[in-house]
DNA sequence: CTGAAAGCGCTTACAG
DNA sequence: CTGAAAGCGCTTACAG
């Protein structure tokens, strides 16, 4: 199996040049003759070399490794989507990824010491939720990118979804679909993603010139929130002929509280996409899926391309999302 | 922040012995006195030094890094949690993971051929479903273990979900709950995952002298399969007083097909624990969790303590799921 | 354009 | 028990 360790000598030898050479040749730091790096390539491609990571990284002090710092990975929705954003982003760049689970939201130290002690380039922190936060200071090391948090205290260049876009573009959906009493079911927690979404609503409602209703009930989001939230509307209002809930969990309880008329002629969107429940529901669910993956892969960008500490500049990056359409919306004649 | 360069020479010289000393002092291989140690210690300590790992792996040719190689890291349920139990568990024992992600089945080339040049010390492959694999030539290095699949053609050891036990353990919740007329929904994929559930529910059934009756529609196992089969069922049959689905989203089908039955008199039990939907359903479904988390420490345990090459044996070990329960079994006078 | 030499920060025989 | 020396496999000034 392992082939007798082919090194850059057993290379070296095979294409009749030094190790230098070959090292020139194979880096492309160096200045070769086109001849002399065809030879290189040829004779390095015949022993099936590539080159030790691990002794390039200590010569260089470069590891060409990336640390991602995941909080919950075992249960966040987002961690897997990012996580898999940055590994690919990271392959296409020649990068690793290392990673570490921050369980309840505490980094092990040792953990963090490790990752030190294991050269990393860059590090990139990603939040189960979208707040702000307090960066251990171990990890602040001017080489750190955050992903669905920011940290208020520190110039910590961030990237996180962009709530308000995310409430607008379900609500001009719906709007564009036909409908106009709309209203927006939410919790009250006074997070980022819940105050976003309902801004945005509020914001496309008005540019559509219509009253915007949010009936807001006591987190968690839940089904039983969303569902509590729905029965608020009901019981407020004149029937409305759309709902955005604040996420799809959400969205379940609005199925659950008002199935029948989901089924006839309430139209819903939720937010997250989370593909088990907004697939399961009937109608299956449309909603607003967060840029995940993308901001795995701008958080690697960012932080292969950081410059050394310090140099960097504070700056939140937000993203929009995605629309996925299913069945829950249905297109009605405007009547304004 | 980073302190200039604290390495063993300084730590030698802050203790007045020789690198030598100090390696042997800190990693605990060599034999140095008590008093020697504790000095070597103490200057470690008041320097804040951490052997540079990379430094180490080169030299002593074991980077005490670990490959997780994951298939569909974004959308897998099983992903994030048996990286999370691998992730705790090689942090541990001292040891990190570095990942790749194979999307849509295949792993990418460069990736498998860069991990090995990072030396990692043994990989572990997590498959997204259920099912026997041919693992790429290149990651049979003989230091690889695979998790939630099996390599027919080698003898990699490979840990799986024992998903026979898994039907028993739902069925025999509902028969200890007292229902005597259960079936069981499932899909006719042949995959491991429902051909063993329905093997333990059949074991069950038989030892508890009742006739076991499986509806299977064809995959994949969605709401729309879980509805279908409920229709099935009901139309072939007497009521049945409790229902286990081959999963949480079958269940969700269930539901959705009889959902008035599920509030009165119906039990249902699903597996997989998938939280969002299990904890949002009403009433909230009492589900077999898979082991993820286990099999990704156990997982860990066996790379960690593999020996070299070629004198690893041929092993399937087979966890059981645990029974979350919830409020959709309700216990009944048993009446035989 | 090419190569001999030093060295990244450790660990590991090997002497003493 | 302790230490001087070699060396892991590369990259990187530096000469030529």
């Amino acid at each position: 199996m392992t082939r007798k360790s082919q090194g850059i000598r057993e290379v070296a030898a095979e294409a009749g040049v030094s190790v230098t050479t070959v090292s020139h040749a194979l880096s492309g730091h160096g200045v070769v003759s086109g001849e002399t790096r065809q030879r290189v390539q040829a004779a390095a491609d015949r022993l099936g070399y590539a080159p030790n990571r691990i002794a390039r990284a200590l010569r260089s002090s470069r590891s060409n490794v990336l640390a991602f710092v995941g909080e919950e990975l075992a249960t966040s929705p987002s961690a897997g989507p990012v996580l898999a954003g940055a590994q690919a982003a990271a392959a296409e760049l020649g990068f690793m990824i290392m990673i570490v689970n921050a369980q309840h939201g505490v980094i092990d130290g040792p953990q963090v010491e490790a990752l030190l002690a294991q050269q990393v380039d860059a590090t990139i922190f990603v939040a189960a939720s979208h707040r702000a936060i307090d960066l251990p200071g171990r990890l602040d090391t001017g080489r750190t990118v955050l992903v669905g948090a920011w940290d208020p205290a520190r110039g910590i260049p961030a990237i996180v979804p962009d709530e308000v876009a995310i409430g607008r573009l379900a609500t001009e959906h719906l709007l564009r679909a036909g409908h106009r009493d709309i209203v927006h079911l939410t919790v009250d927690d006074g997070m980022p993603a819940s105050v976003g979404r309902a801004e945005g609503f509020c914001a496309a409602m008005g540019d559509a010139g219509r009253h915007p209703r949010v009936f807001r009930v006591p987190g968690p989001a839940d089904a039983r929130a969303g569902a509590a939230a729905m029965r608020a509307a009901r019981a407020a209002d004149t029937a409305p002929d759309a709902v955005f809930a604040f996420d799809d969990v959400m969205a379940m309880g609005v199925y659950q509280e008002a199935g029948a008329l989901v089924q006839s002629r309430l139209s819903v969107v939720g937010a997250g996409d989370l593909r088990p429940v907004a697939e399961s529901l009937r109608p299956a669910l449309t909603s607003v899926a967060l840029p995940w993956a993308e901001m795995g892969r701008r958080a690697v960008a960012i932080a292969v391309g950081m410059p050394v500490p310090d140099a960097v500049g504070e700056s939140i990056a937000r993203l929009p999302g995605v629309l996925v359409e299913r069945a829950s919306v249905r297109s009605r004649a405007a009547t304004t």
